[in-house]
DNA sequence: GTCTATAGTAAGATAGAC
DNA sequence: GTCTATCTTACTATAGAC
């Protein structure tokens, strides 16, 4: 065991500081949940905590990010099976981007819950803004090349839809329910076909 | 002068108040926003501030529901005046009350962006949610007895459409571009119409 | 009844020993 | 890397003058 040991030791500490963020966030909001309650819970020291994270805010972001990936990588998954099955349509392409999203805040309903319940960090809705921003730019460098780019309104409305719904998804009282929300709203979004 | 002149200067104290919030929350957001500041520019004492209003957010939620407030009277008088003429097309209803609140986010942008800003005191989005059902609910009641009303999820569109656009709209560089893009996305509510 | 000055409190952040 | 003890910052509350 040289310096590798200790460093797998601090990664699990780092984890467990993670897990135990995740449970008191969810329980509690941002605002309430206390750094000294997460330290206890992860069985570390608050003076530990800051050494592997700089902030509240700090553990917040980092669950955010990795849950974002997550969520990205589930639309970039659907949308290049779609378009290998040969979808050219934009707005289908969006819509079925937007259904793995949708299906992804029912399976993390506890972390879209926190993540959509609008109580996080100062600047943490521009947070959201720029990963959505960029959840867009990935899905069109997948659909790069594709003759009619939506509008910057229509994408402005299909993301706020979108987002509405994963919170509605999130606090649905059953999968079935949930996936029913789910056909509604892209049902309501195929209605947004530009006219000619 | 009796009791009502002291009322009458205390009454002035607040309103003071309240105009230094405004400017201090819209200069700076809520977080930033520091309550000696506030009291500073209104010229009065913290203690003056603490004995007109009962915390950082009471400020703040003071000025909101006086916005809102507005933004409702706005749709209302809209919608009252359609259905006066004779429109009777439920969806064309909300529309016409979201064009009068688009309308008012743009006359009263700073403040728009304030509250749209998503940076308010720590469960600020449940009061706006509230403002928002609010809003459909006294519509609704103007609307009593027309025969088809909008379906709950095309409801939830609907607003969240009309929130995210106000956003926008309170962002925009000038009044042209504002009306355009109040045009474009009422436009795209339109589509929505229920398919038979 | 209204305001000024000051103290209290809570929680996030940090310093320095081990 | 981890921990304990301490510090800082703001919001909040109150005592007492006018």
């Amino acid at each position: 065991m040289t310096g590798v040991a200790g460093s797998s030791k601090a990664r699990a500490t780092r984890v467990g500081l993670l897990d135990a963020a995740r449970e008191v966030f969810c329980a509690a909001g941002y605002t309430d949940a206390n750094i000294v309650a997460i330290a206890d819970l992860a069985g570390a020291s608050v003076g530990s905590l800051y050494h592997h994270f700089s902030a509240k805010s700090d553990l917040y972001l980092t669950l955010y990010n990795d849950y974002q990936k997550r969520q990205q990588h589930r639309s970039a998954k659907a949308f290049k099976t779609a378009m290998a099955a040969g979808e050219d349509n934009t707005l289908e392409l969006f819509i079925i981007g937007a259904r793995a999203y949708l299906e992804g805040c029912w399976q993390e309903r506890r972390l879209a819950r926190l993540f959509l319940s609008g109580d996080g960090p100062p600047g943490f809705d521009l947070v959201t803004r720029e990963s959505r921003r960029e959840w867009l730019r990935a899905n069109s460098v997948l659909a790069d090349g594709y003759p009619r780019p939506l509008s910057d309104m229509l994408v402005l409305v299909l993301t706020a839809i979108s987002t509405e719904a994963g919170r509605e998804v999130a606090a649905a009282p059953s999968k079935a329910k949930a996936h029913r929300m789910i056909d509604e709203v892209l049902e309501l979004m195929g209605r947004l076909y530009p006219a000619e």
